[in-house]
DNA sequence: CTCACATGTTAAG
DNA sequence: TTAACCTGTGAGC
């Protein structure tokens, strides 16, 4: 579920249900009760996204600072006439008589002041779906890099909101291996991943899954099935190890890096050499 | 039904 | 580099 897309759109909606609004919070789980016993009857004021960090701005420079991990969730639901009894393992809800909103699995959910919420947010790099990204910012990092450019991308530091399915996707669509070196690229390539990523990313908050596989290259005109993938969109190389690569028909790669899973096709992303 | 694995990150070894 | 955390899903028995 979470890459920089869903924060961003979960912020979204989290702002369509709240903002400007007084709103109960609890926590029927129990994890987060303190924080929610001190939020509740607060005025939500905003809530954003900076790559996967959601901040959730409340009164008295208040923010609930959340982490979704790799499992977690934050679903909304507006609109309702009665507000359901929690089902499960509810560890953060906020509601109005109309709305609610259920955090399961959240690896952060912490309320924290501006210090540290400007703390954080100095550390992470651009962000691609902030129009006040500085893509300058990340280059200048990924220019001076011995490590990979596939290592890079997912070096929240560096680059924020990108995660294993964005980075396997932006790297096959620019034609370019992700063990080549970020030293080694040019700034066309990088500015051309980054571009690729504003638009990728940017599709995602709006459809709420990963598409990107070009018209050209869709089933339909490839006279292929339509095939459904498990992350909710079609691909091109994540997760879809040995299955003929969707230009070229070659089995697609796939190996382990820094303890996530790397995903390309040998023949249309052309392996380095030597030392990149 | 049980088990492995996952769009992530942190901390321990 | 590995384990740990948290939950849902799909594959396999």
């Amino acid at each position: 579920m979470p890459e920089g897309h869903t924060l961003r759109r979960l912020a979204g909606h989290l702002n369509e249900a709240f903002a400007g609004r007084s709103v109960r919070a609890s926590s029927p789980q129990g994890r987060f009760e303190v924080e929610a016993r001190t939020l509740d009857g607060a005025v939500l004021l905003e809530a954003d996204a900076i790559g996967k960090q959601l901040f959730i701005e409340f009164t008295g420079e208040r923010f609930v600072h959340v982490h979704l991990g790799l499992i977690g969730g934050f679903d909304v639901t507006t609109g309702v006439s009665e507000v359901p009894a929690p089902v499960g393992a509810v560890r953060l809800r906020l509601q109005t008589h109309d709305a609610y909103a259920d955090l399961r699995g959240a690896t952060r959910c912490d309320l924290v002041g501006p210090e540290t919420f400007e703390r954080v947010r100095a550390q992470l790099g651009p962000d691609p779906l902030r129009p006040d990204a500085d893509v300058e910012a990340a280059w200048r990092k990924v220019r001076a890099s011995a490590r990979s450019i596939g290592d890079l991308l997912m070096d929240q530091t560096v680059l924020a909101g990108v995660g294993n399915v964005y980075r396997a996707e932006v790297l096959f669509r620019q034609r370019i291996h992700p063990l080549r070196l970020g030293r080694n690229l040019t700034r066309k390539q990088f500015v051309a991943i980054w571009d690729d990523l504003v638009v990728l990313m940017g599709e995602g908050v709006v459809s709420g899954r990963i598409d990107t596989v070009r018209p050209e290259h869709s089933p339909e005109a490839m006279g292929r099935p339509a095939r459904k993938d498990d992350h909710g969109g079609e691909v091109y190389v994540y997760r879809r190890t040995q299955m003929p690569c969707l230009v070229c028909g070659r089995p697609v790669r796939s190996s382990v890096l820094a303890g996530r899973n790397l995903f390309w096709c040998a023949k249309c992303q052309v392996a380095p050499r030597g030392r990149d």
